[in-house]
DNA sequence: GTCTTTTGACTGACCGTTCAGTCATATACC
DNA sequence: GGTATATGACTGAACGGTCAGTCAAAAGAC
């Protein structure tokens, strides 16, 4: 509604220029999730954001650049946030808990399914971003988990293991399971694992694979688990 | 330049109309491997056929046709094969190290990689062939090894959990440390993990995760609240 | 020669990219 | 305030490259 012009329509358009940049990356960010990278279409791009797809090529010159940009601006800082957050103190297990469960939170949000899809899928097409985000994200956030295992296994909460081998571990069963509860799992709706449990279920497995022998020479009662 | 003496040249092509499918479908397999389904260009399958695009099209009414074929009679026969063959006899222990080894080796054949990757990231895209995959290929893989673990709950070797998700939880390693261990892997490759310890760290994993606790004692060793 | 098999140029659709033109807004001038 | 002019954000038709799928003609088999 124009209050002070009297025009007897609605603009086709408005100037946005300062918002224009972050409207369409945040369309780039969800239609790259859906379709993955190549089949992504700037027409669908264009029409989220509200524009047209010439005024894409405005701000961004090609279709590799724009997705360089989401990656930089959008997803990294979000798998960064992904990986903070943790309790520093704590028993190392309490510790692994909380990371699991942050990060199976992180990674239940709307698009996170659709782009680690297209990281494992199609990243390595591009091999200079591949390498940009294994550097900035993953050698970081591993180090993060890396960290807690380490410290488990020093306080002999966990037994000796290779720790960047369990870091492996302990991502691919996150990984594996946001895709297989995610919207585009294999299964048939009614034989997904319910989401619920997975975090439980993944919880559990990995402590028992992790946690240190008990020490035969000290018999105990109890069971700490029921 | 020694033609024997009748023919001035070699045939450019022979007629082979009874080994023509079978030519295309090895060749369709490669490709579908390398670059997905939808990168698969028809030309090349053609070129590695030893054929010309226009001769799938004699045997295959379409690229999708084609590729149910190939799972059908290339695939889907691999997997129900990588499957088989687990000694039956053997505690439930020894059962699964066979079962960890055999997978490990027939998923690091020439094109398996790239199939797990299309199957897990791309086959959502054909609903009907997700469904058939699932049915024949996926039920039946994780019955045989849901049939371990269930055994060694009930023989007490391994610790009671729900045997669905720990299948879930053993295919979730498998898989995603193929596709780390694959040719297209996310890291550099002096940061892979040995293709030779994978299978061992995965089996030291599984088997800790599984074992029962020692029965006369469960010990509350370490400090958990240091 | 006839019949079967194969070829590869062709078609049409699709999509990233371009650019001449449109029009909302800002500024200059009264 | 109102009107003229300038600016540049935005549009969408057009272009060029790619590729699944077609078909008339060529090449083998007999």
């Amino acid at each position: 509604m124009s209050s002070a012009h009297a025009t007897s329509h609605d603009p086709r358009w408005r100037r946005l220029p300062e918002e224009r940049p972050q409207q369409i990356l945040d369309a780039a960010l969800s239609v790259f999730s859906e379709h993955g990278i190549d089949a992504a279409k700037l027409e669908e791009i264009a029409a989220r954001a509200g524009v047209s797809k010439g005024t894409i090529y405005l701000y961004f010159p090609s279709k590799e650049e724009l997705f360089r940009e989401v990656v930089r601006q959008r997803v990294g800082p979000a798998i960064a946030n992904a990986d903070q957050a943790i309790a520093s103190d704590g028993s190392a297990e309490d510790q692994l808990r909380s990371y699991l469960a942050h990060q199976w939170e992180c990674l239940g949000l709307e698009d996170s399914e659709g782009w680690i899809r297209l990281v494992v899928l199609e990243l390595h097409k591009y091999p200079d971003l591949a390498a940009f985000h294994w550097e900035e994200i993953v050698v970081r956030s591993n180090r993060i988990l890396g960290d807690i295992i380490r410290r488990g296994i020093a306080s002999g909460e966990f037994r000796p293991t290779d720790p960047q081998a369990t870091v492996q571990m302990i991502k691919a069963l996150i990984l594996m399971h946001v895709l297989w509860t995610g919207p585009r799992a294999p299964a048939p709706v009614q034989h997904r694992p319910a989401p619920g449990n997975v975090l439980a279920n993944i919880t559990d497995f990995v402590l028992h694979a992790l946690r240190a022998a008990p020490q035969r020479a000290v018999p105990a009662s109890g069971a700490p688990h029921a």
